[in-house]
DNA sequence: CACTGTTTAAGCCGTG
DNA sequence: CACGGCTTAAACAGTG
């Protein structure tokens, strides 16, 4: 009887490259994010041969969070203080580990350079976005609590504090690199601030052409039924949780052609999990 | 300054 | 042997 994965290897070195660290501490985190800091701790917890040369280690474990695909930095919230981006999984790369292994892959999962633009300009767009939103606010409350000094934005907020944050460091505005092929910007209409409104989906975003959607029980779906290696959450979770936290991945609930289940989800079936 | 993130480069090693 | 996944080192810029 196999014992896949038991963190103990006292002192010795883990058989597990620094993407399958990364992703364990990221898949075990409740909201599968976490900040740079956090995928040390993680990793050092339960690794006792990370606990030495953390220098050296951590610096291979930076070049790998950009280096790879599978690793996206998800930009904080305006409002929390601190440094640095939070790290997520791409959405489709929970299942770069074929048989549910966390050894070396045969392939390395890549996205292609146009989906990275676009999803790319769409974090740094939400960014942007809760900037101007945040800076609205706080102008408003500066104008209404003490209006014959600011009371004049309250006519025209949304232009001065449009200006006001493609000023003010270290948010910039809208990313001026566009995507190689796309002619139009996204222009997102204004929302709410609040995280859940900012990245949910767009509203009626044009139809998807070539794409079919996915029926439960299809082959196709049967064939995305391949479980992923053992996880502490079942795939619908996960994919849900992408499409709500993370849309700029997908596309009327579909990621590139492979389909992402928005209403009734079909059951994957996890192994049991590790349990750390 | 310490930390975070990007990038280039070299080398190791298993596979076809 | 070539190729690709992965590791390691290092230069360097940006940020709190
Ligand atoms: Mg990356």
């Amino acid at each position: 009887m196999p014992r896949p994965l038991k963190m103990s290897y006292g002192d010795q070195k883990p058989p597990y490259s620094y993407i399958s660290l990364t992703a364990m501490a990221i898949i075990h985190s409740p909201q599968r994010l976490l900040p740079l800091s956090e995928i040390y701790r993680f990793i050092m917890d339960q690794f006792p041969y990370y606990r030495k040369n953390t220098q050296k280690w951590q610096n291979s474990l930076r070049h790998n969070l950009s280096f790879n695909d599978c690793f996206i930095k998800v930009p904080r919230n305006v409002t929390k203080a601190g440094k640095g981006s939070y790290w997520t999984l791409h959405p489709m790369a929970f299942d770069m580990f074929e048989n549910g292994s966390l050894l070396r892959r045969r392939k390395r999962f890549r996205v292609k350079q146009l989906e990275k633009d676009i999803s790319n300009w769409k974090l740094a767009a939400a960014n942007t976005e809760m900037v101007t939103h945040y800076l609205d606010d706080q102008l408003t409350q500066l104008a209404l609590a003490d209006p014959v000094r600011h009371g004049h934005v309250l006519g025209n907020a949304t232009a001065a504090v449009t200006a006001a944050a493609a000023q003010m460091s270290p948010y910039k505005a809208a990313p001026p690199i566009l995507p190689t092929t796309v002619t139009q910007l996204p222009v997102r209409p204004k929302r709410a601030f609040t995280i859940e409104s900012l990245m949910a989906p767009d509203p009626a975003s044009s139809p998807s052409e070539g794409l079919v959607p996915m029926e439960y029980g299809s082959a196709d779906a049967v064939a995305m039924e391949k479980p992923p290696f053992n996880l502490p959450f079942n795939f619908n979770e996960l994919a849900a949780h992408y499409q709500l936290y993370l849309p700029s991945f997908f596309y009327n609930g579909q990621y590139g052609n492979i389909p992402c289940y928005q209403k009734t989800p079909p059951l994957f079936h996890n192994g049991p999990l590790p349990v750390f």
